[in-house]
DNA sequence: TTGTAAGCGTTATCAT
DNA sequence: ATGATAACGCTTACAA
């Protein structure tokens, strides 16, 4: 396959082979410069028989850039992510763009960790979902003068192309279908604080409580991290109290911290939606299939990662150019975790 | 924080900026030569002000390795790969190696596309995940003299290390364990033919099986292709026939499958498991949370993927050698999805 | 149309 | 201990 023992074939080999020199194997390759017929032959002959393949670390080198862009998640457990990844993957695909993956366990630490090797790198561009809302030096740092694109989470302070959905305006909705439903006493789970979607969701609820002439003391909220745990832990706070006082139903700023309440109401004997009803965000596959399937808010999440590899694209690979994106559309799943109270 | 207009610091400049020749910067940041104390001092000085991150084309160029390894996956929205992958990307990030992300849809033009585009980018290594079990001249190709370690599939035919686990005793444990609860009639739903998992998950069922002393009649098998619909198609060929050819355990070779036989079941008035019990194999998250948890086999999928990167980069890295991993253990995970017949 | 040669930014050899 | 300098393999003026 090879001819030369050892080492792959580099351009020179194919020149030789070839009869030609190194720039005509370049040009014939690249199609970036004019080749005789019966060259240009000889040369894709020689490649292929050498089983030449170009070395990309030189052709970075030379072009100064790679040809690849970064992904940082925060999780891909979390099957939000793993479909905004697979969104990131197929739109690079197409560009023959590469993606090198960086999950940080939502950790700041290794959020800066990635920040760095990033910058390192020279990747052509970065596709960030925060899971801290950190924003420290060496993201800063990370954005400035590369091309990088918030997606879910916008970090504020930085100004950056960002592609997320509406999640203000799902929030209000699941929260005004809970309490058009007939619950007197509802509560909110919040992501954590720092946040722009924990922000967004919260003051989405808020609008929805105040809309209905409901005070505000009424709605209580409990703060979580996004985590299966802190729903668990939630509910434990909002439903060990005497029964006039507990919520009749909880909203949940995501759909894992709704599976934390689900189970806490499982052991410990808590019908859903009899006893309380439940509410999540972002519709991951899982929600529909659970014991008692999810009403939620769908956000589309494999759509915003093909759109924010577009904007990056565009930017970078001279791609076709994409609108700045709005919002994307977030839309009300209605399902079997709501009823009305009693 | 960059000195020099437009173009990012090279070693050069921080030479020139502390005063020192370019190798005695390259000897400092690398510790791959001796420096005096103060001219070390000064080169990071130099480096600190100018910002200066080094060129990692040029780098892996001059190395000849890039330090980054390539992941395939048929799909990261099964959180089995999506385990592995954190797995993997947990580990590389241990070595300062990047992970290049390709997904493959499980198709198999796309998994030879990857193959191809790995090869060109001379990475250190790659790990892969097959969903197709498809081994034609690309994936061969991929494997000649690269580092290549298949994680979960084994392809047959290529002598490449491998990381994956007791699929055939699990399988049998999961079907002795349907088989000794008291059930007569029993099925199983396959995985695709060409999959080294499938083989052995469906060799593990029948040993199960005769290991009974049933005859095969008994024990008919439908193929799936490990994905959620197809669960659903054999639950319609299994029990849309008379009451008393009908089977009343479903073993399903993974999660997936399960859950869309439970689908079928709810759509179709059975209870699970009074009237069918259920089957699965992975264990992933969600099986433990579905409406009627889901009795599986656990693979230790984060694990999976930790060992295979070990393995890659002891290879590659010379990082800390690693055995050549036998098949990992399985454990037999009992929930409410089967009870005994009737 | 084709070839020669000058970089791209590192690393590492070899003098000093 | 330090510094020139020659690769690494490619792209792309520029020359022929």
């Amino acid at each position: 396959m090879t001819d030369v023992a050892g080492r792959r074939p580099t351009i020179k080999d194919v020149a030789r082979h070839a009869g030609v020199s190194v720039s005509t194997v370049s040009y014939a390759l690249n199609d970036s410069g004019p080749v005789a017929p019966d060259k240009r032959a000889r040369v894709l002959a020689a490649v292929q028989q050498l089983g030449y393949a170009p070395n990309q670390s030189a052709r970075s080198l030379k072009r100064r850039r790679v040809s690849s862009i970064g992904l940082i998640v925060p999780d891909l457990r979390n099957e939000f992510f793993a479909l905004v990844a697979e969104g990131v993957v197929e739109e690079a695909q197409r560009h023959d763009v590469t993606v090198v993956l960086c999950s940080t366990d939502a950790t700041a630490e290794r959020e800066v960790y990635y920040a760095k090797l990033l910058r390192t790198q020279r990747l052509d561009g970065v596709i960030y979902l925060s899971g801290t809302g950190v924003s420290p030096g060496a993201l800063a740092e990370l954005a400035a003068g590369r091309s990088v694109v918030f997606v879910d989470e916008r970090l504020l302070g930085i100004d950056v192309p960002f592609v997320g959905s509406e999640n203000r305006r799902g929030a209000r909705e699941v929260a005004a279908h809970v309490l058009e439903t007939g619950h007197e006493r509802v509560a909110f789970v919040s992501g954590p604080p720092a946040l722009w979607t924990s922000e967004q969701r919260l003051a989405g609820y808020r609008e929805a409580v105040a809309a209905a002439g409901r005070e505000p003391d009424a709605a209580p909220v409990v703060v979580g991290d996004y985590r299966r745990p802190s729903g668990y832990a939630a509910a434990q706070r909002l439903l060990e109290v005497p029964a006039a006082r507990r919520p009749t139903a909880i909203l949940c700023a995501n759909d894992l911290m709704a599976i934390g309440v689900m189970e806490y109401c499982r052991d410990h004997g808590l019908e859903v939606p009899r006893h309380v009803s439940i509410t999540g965000f972002d519709d991951v596959p899982l929600a529909a299939l659970l014991s008692v399937p999810l009403t939620t808010v769908r956000q589309p999440a494999g759509e915003m990662g093909q759109r924010a590899a577009q904007l990056l694209l565009a930017h970078v690979a001279g791609a076709a150019a994409v609108e700045p994106a709005d919002l994307l559309p977030t839309v009300l799943q209605l399902r079997a975790s709501v009823a009305p109270p009693r």
